[in-house]
DNA sequence: ATGAAAGCGCTAACAA
DNA sequence: TTGTTAGCGCTTTCAT
């Protein structure tokens, strides 16, 4: 295979001088017919049929490194994300996956692991593969992420957690805490005892964007049921379900039982937090209510009544894609409802049904 | 930017041209520093120093398509399964892409909907990208997208769905659905009904490999109880949980209650039976055992105890890589063992850790 | 309506 | 120890 003078297709992938050398035509022809243009090129239509026959004959497909080269751009999308493996992050990658195509891009999507050096290294990666746009999406140092991208020409967008040097869509972390807040303070009945008759926010990082905002719509909900906000309130532990096991079992160890209200700041805190309750008796839990930031099928069904909220990863992506459709640059921060999820509901996902 | 005769570094990206300008030397000097192959070429540690140098200041990053088209071999390998948003496929994902990095790849992930033609297009779509591996997982026709790899020369491997023209990795289906069913044989207690007393197979996709796997393991045990299979035994109703809710409703009033044994042999069913099951008195679940192929650990919690086969998904994929790494083409089958999780157990992922 | 030729950024002979 | 050069497969002027 190759040019010109080699030998006829026999082995590896046929090139647009294969197929020009078989149909009699220039190299350029074939080009111009194999990706589109011929019209505009004003090449016959019968040319062009014989020229598309041909391709299909002998399974001729485009090099995109090389059109890509040519053309300074790669039809890649990209976008990083902490994990694959996390419901939220799971969805937003099918979403942003199906737009990707609709439009005609091949999304390409990488993992951090949350490790700031390997977020780097990763969006350097991906700018080497001449990627035409890029999605951060939770991103451990957003801005750091965004000067590379500015540096290397290529626009971004940021997801779930903002940046400041291009457009943001952001969950309504505020609201959504706020509403789940409110909706457990309403729940909650007092037991006559004033450690355990708080909530409790419990998990995640204090540090990040998100927990920061959920920690304000939860705190100005408490505050209308309270005076002040005990530091002992908020025990941003993390994301571990090991380390939520510790916690929360050292929690009702110092308050004598399970406090009255609980907001589990994650799906991951609330494993651990659950793989604890599972050990006490079932009346333990006759006095407390309990709510999740984040949703998950099966943890509506466990059994304690759990209320969740469930972020809009279709909707942000929906509204990312708006933007980089309308070529919106300036970093404008859209913000995206959660939505509050009773006990024992299924949030009917359409994707979800392909199981 | 651009070759010698171009204005110096100030917008885009700079090439070897640009840094072998500014640092007096060759661009193949430039190029063998900058990727490492400098030793073998005998270039002196201190040219090499300042060509690193200068390419740091400037931000220098390789164009993988320039670098990919000259060497006929791009650093992408790709990796096809149904979906992202699937805990099963999701831990997939995670692996290879961890797997992936370490070995110097870039991994591109794309989910294919099970939709068939997108299946096709997709993996057309990865070729033209040149990527140099490809990993098939739960394809909807492993033969045809062999196929096509092979015609194009790239090398693949099949996970968990195993084809014809490459080697595959595939869970052990049907040990994980004997060793599953024979669990829920053991705790079944009769209730002297005989359209009761059976173990009911529920889910999926009869037409499915992994599925088919699973039906025998099943068969193989229910044979030892029980001396034929009736056919309404094996409800094999797809992955939807709107269908499974239906599905599982019509079972019960059947038989007027719960069958003594269920198999579910998907999460995203047990999903929709779930949804029916809580509308149900506690007391309906007395004399059921159910059990669930594949492993959520929420699902471990719910209010009746839940039997669940983990596939060791970290497993497939570093047998998958150990193949890639040991060049091995023919088309053998290496099977990994799945794992029964009792109630209440949760499964210690690492990477769940990290939330 | 089509062909010839230059060049995208990089690598690898081959020279020196 | 380093430079020169051809060419990977494609697109795109510019000719014809």
């Amino acid at each position: 295979m190759g040019r010109g003078r080699k030998s006829p297709v026999a082995t590896g992938k046929p090139t647009i001088y294969d197929i020009a050398r078989l149909g009699g035509a220039s190299p350029s022809t074939v080009s111009s017919v194999l990706n589109g243009t011929w019209k505009a090129r004003r090449i016959s239509e019968e040319t062009a049929r014989r020229i598309e026959a041909l391709a299909g004959e002998h399974g001729y497909s485009p090099n995109m490194q090389a059109r890509g080269l040519r053309r300074a751009q790669s039809g890649l999308i990209g976008m990083i994300l902490p994990l694959h493996d996390n419901r939220f992050f799971a969805s937003l990658s099918q979403s942003f996956e199906v737009n990707a195509r609709e439009r005609g891009w091949c999304p390409v999507i990488a993992s951090t692991l949350r490790n700031p050096e390997e977020e780097i290294r990763i969006v350097k990666t991906l700018i080497s593969y001449a990627i035409d746009y890029l999605f951060i999406a939770g991103a451990t140092d957003p801005a750091a992420l965004g000067k590379l991208c500015a540096a290397a020409g290529v626009p971004h967008i940021f997801i779930d957690l903002p940046g400041d040097d291009a457009p943001s869509v952001v969950s309504n972390n505020f609201g959504g805490a706020e509403a789940l807040s409110r909706k457990l303070r309403e729940l909650m009945a007092p037991q006559g005892d004033d450690a355990r008759d708080k909530l409790y926010f419990f998990g995640g990082d204090a540090t990040d964007y998100a927990t920061k905002k959920r920690i304000e719509g939860f705190r100005s909900v408490e505050l209308t049921y309270r005076d002040r906000i005990d530091n002992d309130q908020i025990i941003s532990c993390g994301y571990s379900p090991a380390r939520a096991a510790r916690e929360i079992e050292a929690l009702c160890d110092r308050l004598g039982g399970l406090p009255s209200g609980l907001l589990v700041n994650s799906l991951t805190a609330f494993e651990g937090v659950m793989s604890h309750f599972v050990r006490l008796p079932p009346d333990a839990f006759d006095h407390s209510v309990v709510g999740c930031y984040d949703y998950d099928p099966f943890a509506a069904y466990l059994r304690i009544p759990v209320h969740m909220v469930r972020q809009n990863s279709h909707g942000l992506i929906s509204r990312a894609y708006d933007l980089v459709d309308g070529g919106e640059t300036r970093p404008i921060i859209v913000e995206v409802d959660a939505e509050l999820i009773p006990p024992q509901t299924i949030y009917k996902n359409p994707l979800s049904e392909l199981g």
